[in-house]
DNA sequence: TCAATCACG
DNA sequence: ACGTACGTGATTGAG
């Protein structure tokens, strides 16, 4: 390695290093209380990577929390189980880490659904294609199935300054073996840091011994009859075992990415930027281990130019294809500016795109095309995620298998073109309009709340008679349950063995001691706090604005998602809660003005189940829904019903829908099992086409293996014939409920679309299901509420029930 | 990284 | 014979 004939590409597996260096480096931090141990162990060991292997290219590969085993998991439910977590100043650590790799200039790569070393893989056989030497980084031994000739492993042992270098001859003596072997060496042993099975009996003495012998995996098993007794029953035993493990260990090379060598190139960092952000943290020593070019400071040249690889057309001519993560990141990095970037291709230019990835990101900015005319990324979603989206090498044979399957399907073809793909760029400029924010209020409140907080955890804390986390359930279990005594009967418990603290838990302990009224009381503040006042301000943008992410590809219904943050969760049932709400206010001289449907569900299933009786209910608009319910409920006149009748009429309108059980009655109303379950009958007596509706959708569920909105929008159903009462009760009630939530979620976004086209004067910002808020000028407010709810109340005429839209409007939210 | 908890429709 | 309503996302502590 110290003639380099070629360029070198350092490709650092950053979780995996930073979690050495945190657990290497004793717990440091800034005067102000910061910690960076973590992070100084990352920078240390990347400098010295810096002096060593003198990259020509860096990046980072990151494994993204919670969603990025999910392909694993289908294959084998138990990978990677019984893993320990980190301390929490661990993951305190990350979002400095993220800065200082930006003042680097390290991208950082991370994709749902793919691990760190599959995006090494991925990343390492693109650079190897472009001629590139690859140098990875990583404590992660899997890694290892990845060398070849241009493509070697520093495997970081003991400490931090301990590296392992492996290439093809280092691997093979040390193993015996060609790296090309090791997945199959896996397959056979086993892996216990990932819970892979591997076939039972068989360790890594034999399995090299075999695979010395045979070769491959395949040929081992072709080969039984040559293979002593003991060792051939074994693995004729856990052949299956060890076919799963090949595919578990597998690191895959197609994630959706491509690299791009200019973007990860060492020398393009910003010098101050590097230095201020050492400083920042206080890592004055490590600023004089930098090497020379990090030092020079050459003035930064803003680099616009041309954007291969970002647009380009297909041979038909017609359509553009987009690749909306890279633009976006580099226009995040101020790389590329948004007009450089729109006249990549303009917007009048009549031309169509194809969306993949996040293709939403392109209409963000100044930069709009005309039309999503495909998306790969959602068609593939609304077909049951049949096809995974592939690299951009293979993105027209993806878009032509998709294209067929979807012709195949008229009805998903008409939700996917009508709906989804326009409303892809509709989410894009709500995304990009945003919420207007008051941050001096919520942190105002954040510190209101800092103050309650502390006084109810004293009186909780006197109450116990010792100080504790009151955060932590374990140790708030203790103190109800071991300390105070409470009484334990019919309290449930955790996985974990501990009695439950949930709200519902908790709820059957009131009156029996004062403590937990204070518990309810700082759980629903510390939430507040936690996950709104001091969270949200976090999240603004330069603008004072909110700019969620809306995505159509998350839920199994057809409902939108919201992320970072979820705007959809805003509290709004407590004072506290409605007091949040203040905090999202209208842009300066704008008015907010909010449609939301009345009982949306419930009218739905009315018409679908075609419900006569509930649908005459739904046409008189002075008449209450639960009151009339209850009256034939309880067979009473509608003047004799019962406030608790009532009650429990609109409890379960609104539970039948879920599939709501007797004991689900019981406990949300106070009745007794038996009252519950008779009044279920009775109500069902009523409603009996509504009980035969809900039937039919698990018959359906059932025979044909999906159920499907009013427009044919598919949710799978495998679980319904689950071996397994839990799972199959469950999935029966979630196909039962899907049409109704998931034709609400159509006929959303047929309001969306239509209120966008035709309401030219207002700006639609969010939506909350069955809620759609816009903003517009003071004086076109009474004119912009009666077109929402014209067009909402009016969306799909053929439906046979009425359907009532409220509007409302005010500076803020809370006054909605 | 998972489980517990809780915010919303 | 089983747990006990559908659909989401964020934060926290744990080991």
């Amino acid at each position: 390695m110290t003639e380099k004939s070629h360029k070198t590409f350092a490709l650092i597996d950053g979780k995996s290093i930073f979690y050495r260096g945190y657990y290497a480096m004793p717990a440091l931090s800034t005067q102000d209380g910061t910690p960076t141990g973590g992070v100084y162990g990352f920078t240390s060991m990347a400098l010295e990577l810096m002096s060593k292997i003198k990259p020509d290219y860096v990046a980072v590969a990151w494994d993204k929390p919670k969603t990025n085993i999910r392909r694993r998991l289908e294959i084998y439910p138990e990978y990677k189980a019984g893993r320990k977590p980190a301390p929490p100043d661990f993951y305190a650590q990350i979002p400095i880490l993220r800065e200082l790799l930006g003042a680097f200039g390290w991208p950082l790569y991370e994709l749902d659904d793919y691990e760190a070393d599959d995006i090494m893989g991925t990343l390492s056989e693109q650079a190897n294609a472009q001629g590139v030497h690859t140098i990875m980084v990583s404590s992660d031994l899997d890694m290892l199935q990845l060398i070849d000739h241009d493509t070697e492993l520093y495997a970081l042992k003991k400490g931090l300054s301990n590296l392992e270098k492996f290439d093809m001859k280092a691997f093979h003596d040390k193993y015996g073996l060609l790296p090309n072997q090791f997945l199959d060496l896996k397959s056979l042993k086993g892996d216990g840091s990932d819970n892979i099975p591997g076939v039972p009996g068989i360790g890594e003495k034999t399995a090299v011994a075999l695979l010395q012998e045979f070769y491959t995996l395949d040929e081992v098993y072709d080969n039984l009859s040559e293979i002593k007794p003991a060792w051939r029953a074994k693995l004729m035993a856990g052949k299956d075992s060890a076919y799963m493990s090949k595919e578990l260990g597998r690191i895959w090379t197609d994630a959706p990415i491509k690299l791009d060598l200019k973007a990860v190139d060492v020398h393009k960092l910003n010098v101050e930027k590097l230095r201020a952000k050492l400083q920042d943290l206080e890592f004055t020593s490590l600023l004089r281990r930098l090497p020379d070019f990090m030092r020079d400071s050459k003035p930064l040249e803003p680099e616009i130019e041309d954007q291969p690889g970002i647009f380009f057309t297909l041979p038909d001519g017609k359509i553009v294809v987009n690749d909306g993560k890279v633009l976006c990141e580099k226009i995040l990095r101020g790389e590329v500016k948004f007009d450089a970037a729109s006249q990549v291709k303009p917007s009048d230019s009549g031309q169509q795109a194809l969306g993949f990835d996040d293709s939403k990101v392109v209409h963000n900015g100044e930069i709009v095309l005309p039309e999503i005319a495909f998306d790969t990324r959602i068609a593939s979603f609304l077909l049951g995620r049949v096809e995974k989206v592939e690299t951009i090498d293979q993105l027209k044979k993806t878009y032509e298998t998709l294209k067929k399957k979807l012709s195949e399907l008229p009805k998903l073809e008409r939700v996917a073109k009508q709906l989804d793909f326009p409303t892809q760029i509709l989410l894009a400029k709500i995304e990009q309009r945003g919420v207007k924010i008051d941050v001096p209020f919520l942190n105002k409140m954040s510190q209101d709340l800092a103050v309650k907080i502390r006084k109810f955890e004293q009186e909780i804390w006197d109450m116990v008679g010792y100080e504790f986390n009151v955060s932590s359930a374990p140790q708030l279990s203790d103190a109800l349950f071991k300390k105070l005594m409470l009484p334990t009967t019919g309290i449930k418990k955790s996985v974990r063995g501990y009695f439950a603290t949930n709200k519902s838990e908790l709820e059957k302990l009131r009156g029996q001691h004062p403590i937990i009224e204070k518990i309810t009381e700082v759980r629903e503040v510390l939430k507040m706090k936690n996950t709104y006042t001091d969270a949200l301000p976090n999240l603004v943008a330069p603008d004072g604005k909110l700019h969620t992410d809306f995505r159509q590809d998350v839920t199994a219904t057809g409902r939108l998602s919201s992320s970072n943050p979820n705007l959809q969760n805003i509290p709004i049932r407590t004072e506290l809660g409605q007091k949040i709400r203040r905090a999202f206010v209208a842009s300066p001289g704008k008015v907010l003005v909010s449609g939301d449907y009345s009982q949306f569900e419930l009218r739905l299933a009315a018409a679908l189940a075609n419900d006569e009786k509930l649908i005459k209910i739904f046409a008189d608009d002075k008449v209450d829904v639960h009151t009339l319910t209850a009256a034939e409920a309880f067979d009473v006149p509608p003047e004799k019903v019962t406030p608790t009748q009532r009650r429990a009429a609109k409890v379960i309108n609104f539970g039948v829908l879920y599939g709501m059980s007797p004991h689900g009655l019981a406990v949300a109303t106070g009745m007794s099992y038996i009252e519950a379950r008779d009044f279920i009958e009775k109500y069902f007596a009523a409603r009996a086409p509504i009980r035969k509706y809900l039937d039919d959708a698990v018959e359906k569920a059932k025979t044909d293996g999906y159920v499907e909105t009013l427009f044919g929008r598919r949710r799978l159903t495998p679980d319904v014939h689950a071996a397994n009462f839990v799972v199959r009760e469950a999935a029966k009630r979630a196909a039962a409920n899907m049409p109704l939530q998931g034709t609400e979620a159509d006929l959303m976004k047929m309001a969306m679309l239509k209120i966008e086209k035709e309401v030219k004067n207002a700006a639609q910002i969010l939506q909350i299901h069955d809620s759609i808020l816009v903003e517009c000028d003071p004086e076109d407010v009474k004119k912009v509420g009666q077109e929402m709810k014209q067009i909402m109340e009016n969306i799909y005429p053929p439906l046979k029930v009425r359907l009532k839209v409220d509007i409302k409007s005010g500076k803020n939210w809370s006054e909605l």
